[in-house]
DNA sequence: GGCGGTCTGTGACTTCGGTTCCAGACTCAC
DNA sequence: GTGAGTCTGGAACCGAAGTCACAGACCGCC
């Protein structure tokens, strides 16, 4: 029996890795701003011919997630290549002991590797995609994905990039974990995270693959530092600089 | 200034890391053989019409890299896409301190995804590869690896099926760094790596992300449990199960 | 045989990260 | 307001991994 450590479920939101599973939207409500929403987060769609756009929007399936939700897991073999239209997924690592990696983020204008790889028949992947916003994605049946692929070559470029950036991103994460001490790491993160961060010391954790009391810990001694200011669900950055130059190496 | 560490370079082998450029060879000089070879290593090119597959053989390039020498480097922007038909390739990632990890292996039949990426434009990879034994490739021009891939969908399922496999390897990888013990994970490498391992302890170090003298003091401890033999230069396994059974989960 | 370079063994010490445990503060729902 | 659930702070402790320093064994070569 794999003892699960409880975890806080957020005191606002609703319960984390609920199984809700994406949902079905009544097929094409709304072509035009369907299509007028891909076309942002993917411009060279537009050059696909306006006939074959068409199809890819009456066959491709709408789907939305709410947040929490679990787009993909250890085992569900994922039918279809999903375009991420809205919102933010993150893909993680969970160990059987509750802690977890982040991997990477997976962000509008961005599809799913993942689902692209099973898709092929291989490997499926033991990672696990959860809704960090509520998202809106739209699926490529894997036959028009082949077709895409083979016919379209924007599309087949998109495709190309988005596995040789992850794979990048993935391998640098790996260099991290091995090699970067934990507090360059926390430092990075935050400065990444932008000037306020409202998030729980344990979300921060499981970005890093860490537990919570190291990240307060090192928090604090940020704030000792005068680098942050911390409050409940919130961390303020005061000092970037400082902060930066600790995450890039002398500090 | 950086300080590297002095690290053993093997007194048998030729020195490390020896920055020997991979040699074209001759163009060409036993066709026949290099086409049986390469439909060895890929077998599916057997499906490519005999023309084009004369054509890839005149058009694509035969470099042989002799062990240590270096393949591809932070920098070094690769043209063409090379399949490996011998030897063995390592592409790890090493850290400013000299301490390095191993993230994947490239062998016979498989092909380069790095010089992949950054043949597409993208992100030049800062990992290295390095041959590890006399590697034997063949390269091609990055206008027959567009056309491959546009018209040959056993070249196009090959190369995307070596993304996917490559990315779950490595994600596996964080998880491992991230979440395993070190004595699991070293246990997990010699039972991979068969019943005699010829290798220095700092190799095996460099393969873990950690350093000689934890991985001798680990080894020291599986050989007083009676699990391995130790020598110069070689560990021989000799309970494998045991091993096994530390790198699973409970031992 | 002597010498330089390499590989391994080993002990003492440090440090970082993780574990455990608990208290206090905050939020929301009732 | 009260209580349940959640988030944070903090201390004591542990253990794995890394660092440092050095000795001895081994190898190949002159």
């Amino acid at each position: 029996m794999i003892q699960i450590k409880h975890r806080g479920v957020g005191y606002t939101g609703r319960p984390e890795n609920a199984p809700v599973a994406p949902v079905p939207e009544p097929p094409a409500h709304d072509d035009r701003a369907l299509r007028r929403l891909l076309l942002a987060r993917f411009p060279w769609f537009a050059q696909l011919p306006a006939t074959r756009l068409e199809r890819l929007l009456t066959e491709a399936q709408l789907l939305r997630a709410p947040a929490s939700s679990i787009l993909f897991d250890a085992n569900q073999p994922c039918r279809g290549f999903p375009l991420l239209l809205d919102g933010s997924i993150r893909v993680a690592k969970s160990a059987p002991s509750g802690r977890e990696i982040l991997l990477y983020r997976v962000d509008p204008g961005q599809g799913c590797i993942l689902s692209g790889g099973c898709l092929l028949g291989h490997s499926d992947y033991s990672a696990s995609g959860i809704a960090e916003q509520d998202a809106t994605l739209l699926s490529i049946p894997p036959a028009l994905f082949e077709e895409l692929m083979l016919e379209f070559e924007p599309f087949r470029r998109f495709v190309f990039g988005m596995y040789g950036e992850r794979l990048a991103e993935v391998m640098e994460l790996v260099e991290e974990v091995a090699f970067r001490k934990l507090d360059r790491r926390l430092a990075q993160l935050l400065v990444h995270r932008g000037p306020v961060i409202e998030d729980t010391h344990q979300k921060l954790a499981d970005e890093l693959g860490s537990v919570r009391e190291i990240v307060s810990r090192l928090l604090r001694s940020f704030e000792s530092r005068g680098w942050v200011k911390l409050e409940r669900e919130r961390v303020t950055l005061l000092d970037p600089k400082s902060l930066a130059a600790l995450a890039a190496g002398q500090g």
